[in-house]
DNA sequence: ATTATTTTTTAGGCATGTCTAAAAATTAAC
DNA sequence: GTTAATTTTTAGACATGCCTAAAAAATAAT
């Protein structure tokens, strides 16, 4: 049984390590834990010795495969529940991250599917991120694009963004943006990579930090 | 914010105090904590700098009345989420106890608003116990009676039993007696304080043991 | 009312998970 | 290829929540 803690250094290496193949420098993981290196070191030892991770001095660390099942089940956490927060509770997907960062760590993996099964096997989270299924499998799901990399004249429709700052949530609402809202790019600028595109009929110009942070899915 | 320890504490000592009215003492609370009487006496003076609980010492301790809101309010979330486990989730009510234990120290008010918004705002959990509302009030209910206490003749459904041993889950089951049951008193004996009852047509005589645990609702 | 028993508290220790400050190893710079 | 800068680890400390063993207070027994 893994404490909370442990398991959200599991889930923090894991997603540092989907952003890069070599292993994740203390540091780094410091960082995204919000806390001292020299803390890291001291719970970089213990998951090794629970042989969740692998670590040798000096060299970073990187899941094991035992400790990538564990980290992609307490993903599956999190999303399900965020699904059945937003779907049944009538919550905001702006205001369930940080309910769910408790839901995911309720040990109880009968909980977990009957959880799954009664939101009807829900593919993806209100963010638009994959929900892996009971043995860890990501189904693969038609790939969502950044509004960034899309081609001019593209149009898709909105499954995700970027977890952002509050902030961010609000421009996007203030713009009526949410899930299923459907954008066509216009025109592309290259000089300071914004955006032209057409939501709902009228023109809006987005800058590159918002065009790299919605994710639309072309059909 | 208070910690899960903490939290399980007022929960112990509000239980407690409902079965007595002096004071809770430092080994009843050990004994109900499943601790020793020193580990007792630590959290005892915390929560009573906190002003949670009122302590003297060598004086037992009592809940105040901002303590006393505290315990309702994790009471309340507990058999709220027995609700969903029981109703949506389809679990049997003799497997949501440890899971709800978990669940109740989940820190969201609005969180528990909405689950008692979607679960139509019940008014008892999946073993009869009543469920506060938002402001830590319990409606009453119809009251119900232990089985031992009815008079011979008289007939009522069940709605509760007491926790017990999962030995005493798989009697019930075993008898297929659970919330709803119509169970009629025939006989009483008191050279043993077994009582004769009718279940579906078919005559079972419970021993005192049993009929202590089993609370019906007189219509 | 003095002794015996029980209850409760104190004192000190241990594991977890964090911290700061200093030392050691690695990497970068010249 | 030394020196400088950075990264990482160690050492020692602190808070939480638990423990054991011993002391202190309260209660019971005679």
């Amino acid at each position: 049984m893994l404490t909370q803690s442990e398991e959200n250094y599991l889930k923090a290496i894991y997603s540092l390590s989907e952003d890069q193949k070599e292993t994740i420098s203390t540091n780094l993981l410091a960082e995204k834990m919000s806390t001292k290196p020299s803390s890291v070191t001291d719970m970089v030892k213990k998951l090794s010795v629970k042989k969740l991770i692998s670590y040798q001095k000096y060299q970073g660390c990187e899941l094991t495969v035992v400790g990538k099942k564990r980290a992609i089940q307490i993903i599956r956490k999190h999303r399900l529940w965020e699904v059945f927060l937003v779907n049944n509770l009538n919550f905001g997907w702006d205001e369930v991250h940080e309910i769910a960062e408790q839901l995911e760590h309720i040990h109880s993996s009968k909980l977990t599917d009957h959880l799954e099964e009664y939101l009807g096997f829900p593919k993806v989270d209100p963010h638009g991120d994959p929900i892996p299924n009971k043995n860890g499998v990501f189904e693969k799901i038609n790939k969502s694009i950044a509004l960034s990399d899309v081609d001019a004249a593209v149009k898709g429709i909105v499954v995700g963004v970027e977890d952002g700052s509050s902030g961010f949530f609000q421009f996007l609402k203030r713009y009526e943006i949410g899930l299923g809202t459907e954008i066509k790019v216009v025109e592309k600028f290259n000089f300071d990579l914004s955006v032209l595109v057409l939501i709902d009929g009228k023109e809006i110009s987005f800058s590159s930090v918002v065009a790299n942070k919605i994710f639309i899915q072309i059909k």
